[in-house]
DNA sequence: ACTATGTAGTCGGTCTTGTGC
DNA sequence: GCACAAGACCGACTACATAGT
């Protein structure tokens, strides 16, 4: 029974002895004939695989049940076949863990949490195991326009619209049958009007776009946001999507890991296809400007920013589809400042376990009442480390915080803020204000 | 020697679902 | 019925090793 921990420790020592990447692969090369091993790797990394065990659940104070592992393949099938973090599933596992020293403990806890870092992921198994060892599905995704100004002078590019949604690709099986994917290569099910209006389409070809609710009145774009997850996150029938389509290329070529067809080609297929068919809930994502004015690009996204809208993409005409987050591919949204100050603060976990995580911070909202929300991005692990011994030095002072815009919840009728960062503090202010 | 890229690992809000009281 | 934890969706960000020039 122990022979598959003391294998799978051994590993994790090794792995997590050395920071250099290459290293960490001719490590893994090492393993690739430990079936024990590997198993471990793919259940910790298989994103398809949960286990309703995280953090809290551990703390849980459970009678034991009688012994139904006696080894850690049987754990891992175990929490397979019983994921929604039930008392006896949290017992199953403190009896497992019972006769084990500490550092195995942690570490067959860790696997079941699903948060053990070895500084290696699904890209780098993958590199060493085979690209099919962890199941990955990636969809072109896009780099910051302000970071990467310099990129597009020159180039002639396509503006859309960024649409506030949920990121969907379309893929049809052998048999013609489509499949609704999120980005992380889950499958939208029950998608009642669209999977029968997508039969329509050419089941040769992938579909890349965004599902937003379809509604008859302008709304807010974060409450649309928020209806339209409140649709695609929950079981049984998806009705009132639109599927708001901004690229396609040939199935065969996503399989290979992109398209060397043209942005601008594909785009304009789809157009001229999407078009003809006149689909009520698959609708184009049109081209609001063609050409090499980079100019155009501040002016249509304060212009869609001011109609309430999520920003701007900034397509590269003659770019290829790639299937990872690239240049050719940009993303423009305007940001918000605020100065609010902090009331709390507290520790982080993993890396950051004796550093700051986050603090609570209370900002100003337009009905004039002060709110609260957490900030936990931004901060170097220089500050982290001073905070975390020195706390005075950012509780009850003032920082400055980047967020992209207000947001309210379905319970209560306070303010929360959407993407907050931290930027700097704010000794020379005393008053707290968005702006 | 320097920059760009890729990978890994933190952190936020809001929603649904399953569990247990 | 309610509160809580986990797991989805949207992300934001920094750190570091290595590839590229």
């Amino acid at each position: 029974m122990i022979n598959a921990i003391n294998d799978f420790e051994i590993f994790y020592q090794k792995i997590t002895s050395t920071n250099s990447r290459l290293e960490k692969e001719s490590i893994l090369n090492d393993y690739k004939n430990n079936e024990e091993v590997k198993e471990v790797l793919h259940f910790l990394f298989n994103p398809f695989i949960v286990t309703g065990i995280s953090k809290k659940k551990l703390t849980k104070n459970v009678t034991l049940s009688v012994q139904k592992c006696t080894n850690l393949h049987e754990l891992l099938a175990y929490f397979q076949m019983h994921n929604t973090g039930r008392d006896e599933d949290i017992a199953v596992l403190k009896q497992f863990t019972a006769e084990l020293n500490e550092a195995q403990i942690d570490l067959v806890n860790s696997i079941i949490k699903k948060d053990l870092t070895l500084g290696a992921n699904e890209k780098t198994l993958n590199k060493v195991f085979g690209a099919d060892f962890i199941p990955a599905f990636d969809v072109m995704l896009a780099e910051k326009y302000m970071e990467n100004t310099a990129f597009v002078v020159g180039k002639r590019f396509i503006i859309t619209e960024k649409f506030d949604g949920v990121r969907c690709m379309l893929i049809f099986n052998d048999a013609g049958e489509p499949t609704f994917f999120s980005r992380a290569g889950k499958s939208f099910d029950d998608m009642v009007e669209l999977s029968e209006e997508v039969r329509q389409l050419d089941p040769k070809m992938v579909y890349d776009g965004e599902l937003l609710l379809g509604v008859n009145q302008p709304i807010d774009s974060a409450d649309l946001y928020r209806m339209t997850v409140k649709v695609t996150n929950s079981d049984g029938a998806k009705t009132g999507l639109v599927y708001n389509v901004f690229d396609c290329l040939p199935k065969a070529d996503l399989l290979n890991g992109g398209s060397a067809i043209p942005c601008e080609k594909r785009k304009t297929d789809l157009s001229r296809q999407l078009k003809n068919l006149k689909l009520p809930h698959v609708k184009e994502v049109p081209m609001l400007y063609i050409g090499n004015d980079v100019a155009k690009i501040d002016t249509i996204c304060d212009e869609y920013t001011n109609m309430g809208r999520e920003g701007i993409m900034v397509n590269i005409a003659d770019a290829p589809y790639e299937c990872k987050r690239t240049k050719n591919l940009l993303k423009v949204k305007r940001f918000n400042a605020a100065d609010v100050r902090v009331l709390d603060w507290e520790e982080g976990s993993g890396a950051n376990q004796g550093k700051l995580g986050a603090v609570t911070v209370e900002f100003i909202a337009p009905d004039n009442k002060h709110y609260t929300c957490k900030v936990g991005s931004g901060f170097e692990k220089e500050e982290r480390e001073e905070f975390f011994a020195h706390p005075e030095k950012i509780v009850g002072h003032i920082i400055e915080i980047g967020y992209f815009e207000l947001s309210q919840n379905q319970n209560d009728d306070g303010y929360s803020l959407r993407f907050p960062t931290f930027k700097c503090l704010r000794d020379d202010k005393d008053e707290i204000s968005m702006h």
